[in-house]
DNA sequence: CACAAATATACCCACTAAGGTATATACGCT
DNA sequence: AGCGTATATACCTTAGTGGGTATATTTGTG
C-alpha cells in the first residue's frame, strides 16, 4: 500500500523538516545540513530514505545533488504533504527552519541556478 | 512533537484500518476481530498501542472494552484523520471493512447499546 | 465458587530503522 | 594526477515494533 510507505516515511522529524522544506522548492544537500544543523550523513540518509520510497526526486547539477518533490505525485502524497503543511503551523522549529531557507535563499547560492534550471 | 506521535501510530495498515473504522463510532475489540479478520492479540495490541498515544480512548461496559476516537482531539489528529479518509478512497480493503462494519451494525449487537450509551 | 467469554499482558523472535564513525565515490579545479 | 568539496555507502550498535504462543485478568453466569 503506497499510503503506508508515505506514512513511515512522515513518522521521523528530519524527514517531516525535508518534506515541509521541500514544499517551498528544490534543494541541495549542504542546504538541508545548514538549516536543520544535522550531520551530513543523517541528512544524506534520511533523503535517501525518501527517494527509495519515491517522496523525492534527486538530480546532480555540478557536484550538488538537488532533491525536490516529485512533479507528478500521487494523490495521496499530495493530500498528505498538504496536511502536513497545516498541521506544521504550530510547532516552532518548522517556523526556523524556513527562516534559515530564506537566508539561504537570499544569500544566491548553488540551488538558485540549479532550481532555476 | 505530538504530530509525530501521530504519524507513527498511521504507519501500520492494521492502525489505519481500526482509526478509519472508529471515524465510523465506537467498537469493541471482538468486533475489531471480526471486521479485520485478525487474531484476538494482534487486535488488542494495536488498540494498546493506540490507546498508549492518545489516539483513542477505551471505557468498559460489561464485559466488552469499547473504543472510541476521543471527544476533544488536538487539532492535529483531527487534521490527519480526515486526510485518511481522503486517501482512503482508492484502497478497497478499507471499504471491505465498512461493509463488515454494516453487517454488525445490523445484527443489533452490544456495540449498539454502548455507543448510544 | 467454578467456568466461559472478552480482553490484556509477558515473553520470544525477526526485522526495521536511527545514529555514529569511517570510508568510498563523484565532480571541479589546478 | 592530485586535492578539496559534496555526497553516498558500509558497518556497528541500539532501540522500537510486529507477529506468535502462552498466560493472566476481568466480568458475567450458573
Amino acid at each position: 500500500m503506497k499510503l503506508l510507505q508515505i506514512y513511515r516515511c512522515l513518522c521521523d522529524e528530519t524527514r517531516l523538516r525535508i518534506l515541509h522544506l521541500l514544499k517551498r522548492g528544490p534543494l541541495c544537500v549542504c542546504h538541508f545540513q545548514t538549516i536543520l544543523k544535522l550531520p551530513q550523513v543523517a541528512v544524506s540518509k534520511h533523503l535517501a530514505y525518501l527517494r527509495g520510497k519515491g517522496l523525492v526526486t534527486a538530480t546532480r547539477r555540478q557536484q550538488w545533488m538537488i532533491y525536490s518533490l516529485p512533479e507528478k505525485a500521487p494523490v495521496e502524497l499530495d493530500l498528505q504533504l498538504r496536511c502536513l503543511q497545516d498541521c506544521v503551523q504550530s510547532y516552532p522549529i518548522f517556523r526556523e527552519d524556513l527562516k534559515r531557507l530564506q537566508n539561504i535563499r537570499c544569500a544566491g547560492e548553488p540551488v538558485q541556478r540549479a532550481a532555476i534550471k
